[in-house]
DNA sequence: CGACTGTTATATCATCAATATAACAGTTAG
DNA sequence: CTAACTGTTATATTGATGATATAACAGTCG
């Protein structure tokens, strides 16, 4: 798994290290069942802190895209929850859309933004 | 206008101004060229410091959605910047998508959403 | 037993959000 | 002209958060 941290960003590390993953298993790089990095060999491999990734996984473990297996460690096992995931994306959606409105993107052009981003992924 | 901050929600105050005048723009009831509230007339109704939303009106012109004259105040006045709102909306549903992909959200879904919001919009 | 796993507890430092008080330079109505 | 308003800036404080560091604990496994 290859993991890119850019040091620089405003975006907060353990955010975009939770971001990479999400990707990562949209693009199937990481399969259901399949192990991640132990915290302290992710961190060490990205050259940040134990917790900061520890932050990442407790977070998507919360958010249902992993479980914890004492032997194994931190394993990819998705819970489904199609009706939480569009509402949340609703929330997300308005304001960014709000925007695209008001600077003149138009409704066919962020429809095309989505099929590019799914067609990279998918 | 009408706003309404959520002093509970884990989003920052001058984000939920933000974002509130940005869709009063986009849904028109903000039109190009009308005054937004002073900076102190608007943090005594919303009941806030008069910098949280000075660094809301800061931030709205920052990203050219109003402009400020010194005699009226703070004007909407958008500058249109269809590639730049584009490329910006691109790296913000990366992973917003990635995460629906996951959780079983189809494209059509995303794109049935889409739509939902620019008719609650327009 | 020893090396690993996630987890938890502290502590420190920097940054940021929000508040408060205060002042300054334009503008505008009385 | 004065007084009341406008945005803007400066400074300070408080609380929350991101990231780091060191350390320990309990479970797992070769």
């Amino acid at each position: 798994m290859l993991i890119e941290i850019d040091f620089n960003s405003e975006e907060a590390i353990y955010v975009q290290l939770r971001n990479q993953i999400i990707v990562a298993i949209a693009t199937s790089q990481l399969k259901n069942g399949e192990s991640l990095p132990s915290v302290r060999n992710m961190a060490d491999d990205i050259g940040v802190n134990m917790h900061t990734v520890n932050k990442a996984y407790s977070s998507l473990r919360q958010d249902g895209f992993l479980k914890v297996d004492r032997r194994r460690g931190a394993v990819v096992s998705v819970d489904i929850d199609k009706i939480n995931s569009l509402n949340k994306m609703r929330c997300l959606l308005k304001p960014l859309i709000a925007s695209g409105i008001v600077k003149g993107v138009s409704r066919d052009e962020v429809k095309k933004l989505i099929d590019e981003i799914y067609d990279d992924m998918e």
